[in-house]
DNA sequence: CTTCATATTGCAACTCAGTCTCAATTTGAG
DNA sequence: CTCAAATTGAGACTGAGTTGCAATATGAAG
């Protein structure tokens, strides 16, 4: 159970029980992205009795507290990702193959600050998606 | 009805039918954000027969046509706008009052291209949206 | 350790965006 | 004008996500 999700249980006066500890724990065995169906799968799989509506219901709740953070919605379902103990970086998504390439560029966090310094907005977070066609799906395996 | 949509029909071997005509043109009216139920709302306030159908329908089309785009999913419906006739932007959009402000920026686009360029990615086009609170929010009017 | 208000759970019914089926209609090439 | 092929509208359907409610678990206070 992560230290963090903890703290901010306790903060808001909520309970820590089993089936929370339980997804908590799942999503970090995550390394990607994941989706609720397949999280209360895995869970399910592993022997967990967590119902499809306490996932869902926990969801909001990790990503208030900063544990994990929606991506993107490709298809109609949404996508989430753990935060918590990864590095935070935007996606290169091939439109053909669905490979994504992840990428982190300090000069682009910088750029995004100025901008919003410019529009006077206060940046919290954001999300960076570049759809193309990765090398392999271009035919370039020289 | 706008020619580009037009060619791109006759390309496919579609046809040019008084529905599509209708959605084309209800879309070049809008400045903006649009979702697919409230263009099919607005069309038929406007004494069009198309049918719910027959606008999820078209969307697709508009969208390999180039027409529109796919702008982000806020709550749980698609949302899309214009780029025919408008120029590219990205946008920062308040978590608090749901304001958007589109912006543009040359640097921005360049250094994508750099980075795609070292992961040997071919870059069709992007989506960056950054959260934040905006100026009114925090309260600032001074 | 027991009590008890309150939070949480599972279930199943529900909502709602979006899709699909199919018979009826429209389009446009010949 | 004819006719195959594309398109349409209506409404049934799908599937992700939500919600109401009775039963249960949590944890602070005693």
């Amino acid at each position: 159970m992560d230290k963090r999700f903890q703290e901010f249980i306790v903060e808001k006066g909520l309970k820590s029980t089993r089936e929370r500890r339980e997804i908590v724990d799942a999503i970090m065995e995550t390394t990607g992205h994941f989706d609720p169906e397949e999280l209360y799968r895995r869970l399910r799989d592993a022997g967990s009795k967590v119902s499809r509506a306490s996932v869902y219901r926990t969801i909001p709740l990790l990503i208030e507290s900063g544990f994990i953070e929606e991506v993107e919605r490709v298809d109609k379902h949404a996508h989430y990702e753990r935060v918590i103990g990864t590095q935070h970086h935007d996606h290169m998504i091939c439109t053909q193959c669905g490979k994504v390439i992840e990428f982190y560029s300090p000069t682009l966090e910088m750029l995004q600050d100025e901008l919003c310094c410019k529009e006077n907005f206060r940046k919290v977070r954001h999300h960076l998606e570049i759809l193309g066609i990765c090398a392999e799906c271009r035919g370039e395996h020289a």
